[in-house]
DNA sequence: CACTCTAGTTAGGGGGCTTGCCTACAACGG
DNA sequence: CCGTTGTAGGCAAGCCCCCTAACTAGAGTG
């Protein structure tokens, strides 16, 4: 447990100064008292401190911008180099890398295509190393469309699963370029985190329907991964197939939807297969989510998910147990996910970094 | 976020304090002044302060028994009515009452048997107006065997499903029967939370194989409810029954050993039931766990689920993804882990009271 | 040029925690 | 019996954190 020392309060006022400082872009001391509820001597004590550490920082802008009379005051802000965080999607057709600020604004934003799978292990690395160079890059999250596993961090292939980007270990490869922590997550996870942010329901389940298939499961307000982090992944979940009690995946290879010499699903081809067959499956796989995680809505999102929605409506409407069924709302979701969390996770750090 | 007062040390202080008499019941100043890596004044202030506020009193007790030389010391601990919580369980066959106190002792426990569910609604108010009577019970938790609605605390019935204790609503007739808060779960869901403390797991399954059945899984260190309470009410998932995909509970209809007249399983008949055919069944329903949830290890709990653990084994050693299966060692664990959680609850109300 | 109004500083008070030293007092040994 | 030893607890001083209140600084305004 903490200990009661004046150092902590010392602390805590910093964090305040700092988070105003974050969601208000710059402040003067006064405006930094009425914000964090400090008294003026304290916010000015706190601000000497945070600029001799390097966080904080006067812009040298001062305040008559028609703002009234009165004595001017300073503009302070965070210090310019304090660090960005870099947000890493890796899809089977690209890789997406962004830079967040503490304030949450895109600093910098890059995507290179790729061919083939197998380019991700080299066009990785080169990626961030262009970004480390231009930034103070503090942390990283990467949002990886494979099912990664929790301690390590690296991409696994589950038994007869899609796996589409491949072999990867995304900390192994990035880890030795920044200071920081790297946090690999699978793009569901993600995708669901962002999901949860613009919903505001704290109990729901995501099913990701694209070339892949996937899930995740919000319990509580988080995203519950599992031991190893490999909750969620559906596609040998045992659901309604076309002859009966089928895994989820093998339903796509009965019908012919799994593209030749790839372990994908063929999603062009998938608009024209019967609605009502795989909303059967998917009704399977609510029905156990249901059971299982009880949630108050099941989102569904991927490229072709929202379009068989009301399919899956009629079929879930049949269930024993009634559930609120949705489109998935939030765009590039994955990246919009990793990056909030990046950003969150750049706040703390830098907050932590004042003690 | 917190303010940086200096009320917030002082009341870390008596934090400290307060929980380490919890845990070593009686100490003199100096002694709190090691446990907790206070200083000698800090913890004679803050003594002051919990003496004055009616939560820590003087023993009468002094040092000298034995103890060595120097002058007497003088014994603090909790104040004698600083009160108890209330745990209860409420099975098809009787209501068990606890008081446990702020040290985790047992201090006053009933048991009353009970012929017909119908009785619980009577009973129940006598049991708790005897313990509230002698004790100054400050919260109260309940276990039922039964789902529970998490918002209301209310027990409900799923379509079909077993439903053994009936219609209650505990909250409603314990509530002005105490003064703190009333929390009621699922009996599986205290089970799991004892058997978490036991086996130290973060992320593990419960299945819970008795008259009812049910499950619970534990995500990130705790038991996750979903929204409405109702996540791990297993009756109605679709798994593999004698006649191929059936609900896990008909799958009991099929072999006749649900008891007639009632919505429970016939625990007796079972038992000269084939276990492969059992063991088939939840097997199924393992799979659906460790796709949705991923656990590191799958716990049988219940009256009949362990002696199944064999044929159980041997059933989920054929499921595309391994994992660990084994028999729950947590003795009576729905009370046990109501009694846990009532124990730290009130443990943490003290601490708060003292603010 | 006095007045007004805002930004920031200074002074002083209250209080929490620590260190260091002191007193009280029981047991022990010569 | 009396000095020694060792522990419980108290007291004083010092540090420092936050607050309020009053003051200074400095730019507009009439």
């Amino acid at each position: 447990m903490t200990r009661p020392s004046q150092e902590l309060l010392r602390s805590i006022s910093d964090e305040h100064v700092l988070r105003s400082l974050m969601s208000e872009r710059k402040l003067t001391r006064a405006e930094l008292a009425t914000t964090t509820g400090l008294s003026k001597p304290t916010v000015s004590e706190s601000v000497r401190r945070l600029v001799e550490s390097g966080l904080v920082a006067d812009t040298g802008e001062r305040t008559p911008g028609g703002r009234g009379k009165g004595r001017v005051g300073s503009f302070y802000s965070l210090a310019e180099d304090i660090g960005v965080a870099l947000v890493i999607a890796i899809a089977p057709d690209g890789i997406t890398a962004e830079c967040v600020d503490a304030y949450g604004d895109v600093v910098g934003r890059t995507h290179h295509p790729i061919a083939d799978p197998a380019e991700v292990a080299a066009v990785l690395p080169s990626v961030a190393a262009e970004t480390v160079a231009a930034h103070n890059v503090r942390l990283c999250t990467v949002s990886a469309a494979d099912p990664v596993d929790r301690r390590t961090g690296r991409l696994v292939q589950l038994p007869d699963s899609p796996f589409l980007v491949g072999e990867l270990d995304p900390v192994a490869v990035l880890g030795p370029l920044l200071h920081g922590p790297v946090v690999v997550d699978n793009d569901v996870n993600w995708a669901a985190q962002a999901e949860h942010a613009a919903l505001g329901v704290a109990d729901f389940a995501y099913l990701f329907l694209d070339e892949g298939l996937g899930c995740a499961v919000v319990s509580d307000g988080e995203v519950r991964r599992g031991h190893s982090g490999l909750a969620g992944e559906i596609s040998h979940l045992i659901t309604a197939g076309p002859s009966g009690a089928t895994p989820f995946i093998e339903v796509f290879g009965e019908l012919g939807l799994r593209r030749p010499g790839t372990t994908a699903i063929d999603v062009a081809r998938l608009r024209t297969a019967d609605p009502v067959v795989l909303a059967r499956a998917i009704g399977g796989v609510v029905m156990a989510l249901v059971t299982l995680a009880d949630p108050e809505v099941v989102v569904i999102g991927g490229s072709w998910g929202p379009s068989l929605l009301g399919a899956i409506r009629d079929e879930c409407a049949r269930l024993p147990r009634q559930v609120d069924v949705v489109a998935a709302s939030v765009a590039s979701p994955s990246l919009t996910g990793a990056r909030a969390s990046a950003l969150d996770q750049l706040r703390t750090a830098l907050v932590t970094a004042s003690r």
